[in-house]
DNA sequence: CGTCCACAGGAATGACGGGCGG
DNA sequence: CCGCCCGTCATTCCTGTGGACG
């Protein structure tokens, strides 16, 4: 193709696009970040949470207070809003009211915590190096420097006690008794339930001093929800009934993750638009839900160590084979003659075991302990994506292509005997 | 009913790179 | 520069275990 006909076929596209009338009308609408102005089905949930800060506007400690729900439940949207209109309120009045919002999962460490804690503070500290009962002091004195009521919100607290441990929860419910001229509150927010289990009965009682749950939307709901959104977000006549009720009823099937059914109506938005299409189509929902799918297991594998790639490698070979599910030690034999293969040093099997772990709650694959009887006791093991998928991510990986064409066979040499499992 | 497989998964420990304060 | 502590990843050693088989 010669540079002018490139430059052609670029100008019309490019003028294609400028000639089409948009969808819509606010993309922002439908995004994570956006904080609506009402909460539909929340009216509850945002009464109760009020209630409980209201105190703060009068420069009293608010009760903490526990939250959980499942992802896509509007937890952190409504503690963000309510929050929001306090601290309006609050600055109407004398009150130096501060909040801090942490996403656990994000920071990650009792450190990082701190350590964000104090820079949102404006006070510089380093970033490692120091012991944590040391930057627990400074983080207290700093507090106190402040003279303000203080209102943490740890979000997915769960993903910072599972690797964490609960110290730093113990150390915030009792700072107030260390603070002499500031005070705290802690908003606590979780995924699961099960979490409560994993803290001391101490910390427990001490941070669920108010609790409230978020229950998932069924599909009615999520259906209030859409269209508000979409109103905002598209011109007349662009979304229908249809596609409102085809978002929902999927998003609800998976415990109605509000998150989830915004995603598919964005995604199959910008599907149409680029489409030409007029309006969104049933058919563009469902091409958006393979698409958000698809997205999210490229992102995800692509950016997988060595050596978890060559655990899904793994089981890729292992399910070329005619058995209905591999277990550990299936997967183990298969990587460490990969890693033979490329020269690299096998991980033992302990920790091979816990990257299995690992890629289960990814979502890659499923992973569940199962006993055998006399034949012990291990993982039963499965890919949770699409084989052509795991095919197509590390035929891109430099150091992966040249044995993805291998056969099982060729990598295990002579067929191993395997013990029936089929039934 | 006990045995014993093939691991699970906890705990302790270590290597390593980063970054402090002195 | 040193000594210390951090988080992360990995190893080593370990005890625990559901249930088919004998």
């Amino acid at each position: 193709m010669s540079a002018m006909s490139v430059k052609n076929a670029l100008e019309d596209i490019f003028q294609k696009f400028l000639e089409k009338q948009s969808l819509f009308k606010n993309r922002e609408a439908l995004s994570h970040e956006y904080l609506p102005d009402s909460f539909p089905h929340r009216d509850e949930q945002i009464k109760f949470i009020a209630e409980v800060m209201a105190p703060a506007l009068r420069g009293f400690k608010p009760s903490n207070l526990f939250i959980y729900g499942k992802t896509g439940t509007g937890k952190t949207a409504v503690v963000r809003y309510v929050l929001s209109i306090l601290k309006e309120m609050a600055g109407n009045l004398f009150s130096s009211l501060k909040t801090f919002y942490i996403n656990c999962r994000l920071v990650g460490s009792e450190y990082r915590v701190y350590f964000t804690m104090c820079s949102n503070l404006g006070f510089r500290v380093p970033f490692t190096g120091l012991s944590i009962g040391e930057l627990f002091e400074r983080f207290c004195r700093y507090l106190d420097e402040s003279r303000a009521l203080f209102i943490i919100v740890l979000d997915e607290i769960d993903a910072l006690v599972k690797d964490s441990g609960d110290e730093i929860l113990y150390n915030l419910t009792r700072i107030n008794e260390i603070l002499k001229y500031s005070k705290v509150s802690l908003i606590g927010i979780s995924n699961n339930l099960k979490f409560k289990e994993l803290l001391e009965p101490k910390v427990l009682s001490s941070l669920s001093e108010e609790e409230i749950v978020f229950r998932p939307y069924n599909a009615s709901e999520l259906k209030d929800i859409l269209w508000q959104r979409a109103k905002l977000a598209f011109y007349d006549g662009v979304v229908d009934e249809g596609t409102i009720n085809l978002c929902s009823a999927l998003a609800a099937s998976e415990h109605g993750d509000a998150r989830r059914a915004l995603d598919l109506l964005r995604v199959a938005g910008e599907l149409a638009e680029r489409e030409g299409s007029d309006k969104i189509y049933e058919r563009h929902v469902r091409e958006a839900e393979r698409r958000i799918e698809y997205d999210r297991v490229m992102e995800v594998m692509k950016n997988l160590p060595l050596h978890s790639k060559l655990i899904m490698c793994s089981l890729y070979f292992l399910e070329q084979s005619s058995l209905e599910y591999s277990i550990t030690g299936d997967i183990y034999d298969v990587y460490n003659h990969l890693c033979s293969l490329l020269s690299t040093f096998p991980l033992t099997q302990r920790r091979v075991s816990g990257l299995i772990n690992e890629l289960d709650s990814l979502g890659l694959l499923n992973a569940r302990v199962t006993s055998f009887g006399r034949y012990g006791r291990s993982k039963k093991i499965k890919l949770a994506v699409e084989p052509d998928l795991v095919y197509e991510v590390f035929s891109r990986d430099s150091r992966l292509k040249s044995i993805l064409n291998l056969r099982l066979e060729e990598i295990c040499g002579s067929p191993k005997k395997r013990r029936d499992r089929t039934g």
